[in-house]
DNA sequence: TCAAATTAATTGTACATACATTTATTTATA
DNA sequence: TATAAATAAATGTATGTACAATTAATTTGA
């Protein structure tokens, strides 16, 4: 969908770079709510989501708290509350680490290790089919221009 | 910054395809954790921004509560208590419509005029000097790529 | 060596968001 | 023209998020 016809605008953008802006915010919010509908059935969020994909990445192995926050895409979320839904779920263990107390180690269980198998083979089927219009270079463009934008950061 | 650095992702993405989707949610962190930070002198959240920004397209006409939802970047968020929120801070009037008494008619206040004018001239500015790097050419080839990937909308 | 500084994680608080339900009003139709 | 259906907005509730403050452990350096 076209944005000015997804928020009803009628006036022009002052500039492109403006427009890119509103863009990139609201195919976030597309996305978002895309990737929530489809975790759905599996009764985990985005943002739960996005955690078990980096846990899996170490599985076996453990993740401190820290690290698992810098891997996060969103950093502003709260990582200890983030795990504490997942541990009620039991879908990861949080056991403190011996080598530094101050630490906590955050692992899968066999339990999130399944549900994060399924979810990613299901997340990744839908949005293959949702972008389906979109390939292989058109991506490597975008990504191109998203680093791009965000460039003044160093 | 590279994305794989931003999230200290040391493996490569599946597809670009993949990537491109962790871009734009971590692209749109981004930019909502800059608006929020410029508008924070001005004691307004990026959501109020964008509300108050789309009254003063119409002003100094009124819009209905649904007219706004509609026109929000977010339309999830829960337009009657921003609307609360505005109302308190003095920068929207809020009045029930007397054509159709289930509407609602909400209109910036002179308060509110003021504030959306420093706001927009200040965060256009600030956008302007982030996003140097990023010219027209950029900005338009972004554009087209985000209306391509969302495209599956119809 | 031990007090101060730093680091890691959690918690408190206010606010924001998702989504279902409710209330009030208008429109459609039997 | 009554009654049901549809529409607009507000509210209840659970959950999520931002950010500061706190707690606990480790590191630093006078």
């Amino acid at each position: 969908m076209k944005l000015e016809q997804a928020i009803h605008q009628e006036k022009k953008f002052k500039n492109e770079q403006l427009k890119a802006v509103v863009n990139i915010l609201y195919s976030a919010s597309w996305l978002s709510n895309f990737i929530n509908e489809t975790m759905k059935p599996l009764k985990i969020s985005m943002q739960q989501y996005n955690m078990l994909r980096i846990l899996n990445g170490q599985y076996p192995n453990s993740m401190s708290v820290k690290l698992l926050t810098e891997r996060m895409i969103d950093k502003m979320s709260n990582t200890s509350r983030l795990i504490d839904k997942l541990v009620e779920k039991g879908l990861v263990d949080r056991k403190s680490c011996p080598a530094d107390r101050r630490k906590v180690d955050v692992t899968l269980t066999e339990s999130g290790v399944e549900c994060v198998t399924t979810a990613v083979e299901l997340m990744d089927r839908k949005l293959e089919k949702k972008m389906k219009y979109f390939d292989k270079s058109d991506a490597q463009k975008l990504n191109k221009l998203l680093e791009k934008i965000r460039k003044s950061e160093k």
